[in-house]
RNA sequence: GUGAGUGUAGCUCAGUUGGUUAGAGCAUCGGGUUGUGGUUCCGAGGGUCGUGGGUUCGAUUCCCAUCAUUCACCCCA
């Protein structure tokens, strides 16, 4: 039997609904906020992963599903959104236009990681993106945006909020993290390596014994320079005046190197390890990385898998007709029924003969609101039994009554 | 990539101290006298006990390998 690859799962019912049922109410809101469809390839040239996402991070380094077409290119499936959408905001020009947009998109993302609860190697992100927005205010308006989307879905989480400080204030405080970094021995094996690969993320190392050594260690926080300190103080001042509640976390970084400034993230405790549900911020150099004109951006993904394990639908209400026939010689007459009506109205048919009692539990079981029946009294009265499954009501009507 | 756990019916699982016809619940289908559902009662179908090898008179059960899957680390949404 050939069954999917590992990690990448199919889609069915209810989990499809929900996922309709999620984006649908996403795109939404995104659009009250300004917000645009976009859709880009799924497939790009390798290149714009590795200068916007960043070779130190483990993404790049070893979990694209990266290989040469037919044509030779160095290829990737795209492992996260924003880089794809930043490559088409300088390939419309946008960047030259030097124009404000809003884009919002949702779809497949690849990384070849092992499977886990929360994790899968196909998985889906909704995602925003905004350029040409450096007021915090933008910064504020879009975390409002997040919060009112897992609110809407009734998703429990806690915000947590930090500044990656800038061009001006991080490199400096790097050093100094690396210069810390140097006189402790006593951290695990992965912080030794990422204190040459990427220090920064050494902060929110899960071993406790690594902790207990960074309680000394300098904060980011500590060591911004008077833009940054001053925008994060403006922004922690909006979301308190919108009564959102956050928890500053000195210690949280964002896995892609193209963050700086605001970073944040909603964290869920009822989805296991993987219990990251949405994380975003500022990129404001990615747009020139990417040999665009310096264009601010700042962003935000959820992982809609993880948000799905959330969120509980709305009960469905019976909806739509269920044709069936009694006998043989209606069968026919319920065929041609059923298509008329299909034009209007919901309507499910079975082909096949069948007891009143058998349809009547078939139409139940499918969830509609009414049950046709069609049998030998009916033919010979010219008319048409139909049930309300939920009001239990009954009666013989004509044919252009119904599909009047 | 590392570690641990699990593979028995469509699903959730029980069971076999190694021995004849491997069980339950749910789901499916049929029926409970002549055409009435979602809560009933009765019945039926459905399993080469993940795959390959080994030990044994005999393996679904013990051992090894392999594959799949789950969870955690790593990483991240």
């Amino acid at each position: 039997m050939i069954q999917a690859l590992r990690g990448m799962k199919d889609l069915l019912s209810p989990s499809s609904e929900k996922y309709i049922y999620f984006v649908e109410n996403c795109s939404k809101i995104a659009r009250n906020y300004g917000f645009e469809y976009i859709e880009t390839p799924i497939l790009e040239e390798t290149a714009l992963f590795k200068r916007s996402v960043g070779e130190s991070s483990d993404i790049v380094g070893k979990e694209m599903y990266q290989f040469t077409d037919k044509g030779g290119n160095d290829v990737c499936m795209r492992p996260e959104g924003t880089a794809g959408v930043v490559r088409a905001f300088i390939q419309q020009k946008y960047d030259k236009a030097k124009v404000q947009k809003k884009f919002f998109y949702y779809g497949p993302m690849f990384r070849y990681e092992r499977p886990q609860k929360g994790r899968l190697r196909e998985f889906h992100q909704f995602g925003v993106e905004s350029f040409n927005q450096s007021n915090i205010k933008e910064d504020a308006s879009i975390i409002l945006m997040l919060k009112e989307m897992l609110d809407f879905f009734g998703i429990g989480y806690r915000l947590e909020l930090n500044s990656l400080g800038c061009s001006e204030c991080m490199p400096a405080y790097r050093e100094k993290l690396v210069e810390f970094l140097k006189g402790e021995d006593g951290i695990c094996e992965d912080c030794k390596r990422r204190r040459d690969t990427n220090p920064i993320r050494v902060l929110d190392c899960k071993n406790q014994r690594c902790q207990d050594i960074y309680i000394n260690a300098p904060l980011l926080i500590d060591n911004l320079c008077p833009t940054c300190r001053g925008d994060f103080a403006k922004l922690k001042e909006i979301l308190d005046g919108f009564e959102v509640k956050y928890i500053v976390n000195p210690k949280l970084v964002r896995g892609l190197d193209y963050y700086n400034k605001t970073a944040f993230e909603f964290v869920s405790d009822d989805i296991g390890a993987q219990s990251a549900i949405a994380g975003g911020g500022r990129y404001d150099k990615l747009v020139e990385y990417l040999d665009g004109k310096p264009t601010s951006g700042i962003g935000f993904a959820m992982g809609i898998e993880r948000l799905m394990e959330l969120i509980v639908m709305p009960e469905s209400k019976r909806v739509g007709y269920y044709v069936g026939a009694l006998c043989d010689e209606a069968s026919e007459p319920c065929f041609e029924l059923a298509i008329k009506m299909r034009k209007t109205q919901k309507t499910a048919l079975n082909y096949d003969k069948k007891s009143l009692k058998a349809h009547l539990k078939n139409a139940d079981k499918q969830n509609v609101r009414y049950c046709i029946c069609i049998g030998e009294d009916e033919l010979a009265k010219d008319k048409i039994w139909i049930k309300d499954l939920q009001d239990k009501k009954e009666r013989l009507i004509s044919r252009d009554e119904l599909l009047g």
